[in-house]
DNA sequence: AAATAGAGCAACCGCTTGGTT
DNA sequence: AAACCAAGCGGTTGCTCTATT
């Protein structure tokens, strides 16, 4: 969440939410109670960039040691790597990010941390909630998931990569993994939706 | 103006992976 | 080689906002 929006959970929370219950006024933070749940408040925010950026990302389990955040080491790396690293992007994707998604996708399947990788100041998370959004769109106009031209490039890529290599990553093969993936996509398995999709296997 | 539905997003949970002892 | 632990990853959930009725 950025700016407004998170503007808005923050001072939704220190109203209304159940968390501030827990005494902690602008953040429970110092404790050594229970951690905490939930969304962050701009107080936490500041203790773990504080944090990070005198110590340095990793050993996320030390920062709920040290700094007093009553958050576990895994909310800590999430917040940090989602929200509130210096190197990232705010805003919607642009033609060209959502163009270099769908070509990922095509390649990598739902691997969101690989992808992020190949898109600088994105976050898996972004790009996961970005595809399944376009998923639900696609599916809801009746459209291939992926642009034929996108799939059958893909494809094409493939075959080639093949040809110079025999060896698989260890990922799916891609052409396997289109013929497979174009029509199964995991969260729609069974859906009707499959019957209106675009084929660039050749049968 | 109020109620409802749907979309978008942040965060959590559980599993996997990789490193260390 | 096995056990343990921390970090990372992907799926899922739940909350908020916006559009529609």
């Amino acid at each position: 969440m950025t700016s407004e929006s998170e503007e808005k959970m923050i001072s939704k929370n220190s109203v209304d939410s159940p968390y501030v219950e827990e005494g902690n006024s602008g953040g429970n933070v110092g404790g050594n109670g229970p951690l905490k749940k939930g969304p962050w408040t701009s107080a936490e925010d500041a203790i773990l960039i504080e944090y990070v950026t005198k110590h340095g990302e990793g050993n996320w389990n030390a920062v709920q040691k040290h700094s007093g955040l009553a958050r576990c080491g895994k909310s800590c790396r999430l917040r940090w790597a989602n929200h509130l690293r210096p190197d990232l992007k705010k805003g919607a994707f642009t033609p060209e990010e959502e163009r270099r998604i769908i070509e990922l996708h095509v390649k990598m399947g739902n691997k969101w941390a690989r992808m992020a990788a190949e898109l600088p100041g994105r976050t898996d998370n972004e790009i996961k909630n970005y595809w399944n959004t376009r998923i639900k769109r696609r599916q809801r106009a009746g459209l291939p998931i992926y642009p034929p031209d996108i799939s059958m490039q893909a494809l094409n890529e493939n075959q080639h990569n093949e040809n110079m290599d025999n060896f698989s990553t260890g990922d799916i093969r891609h052409s396997d993994f289109l013929c497979m993936n174009v029509f199964e996509t995991p969260q729609f398995n069974g859906i009707e939706l499959n019957r209106q999709l675009y084929s660039p296997c050749p049968s």
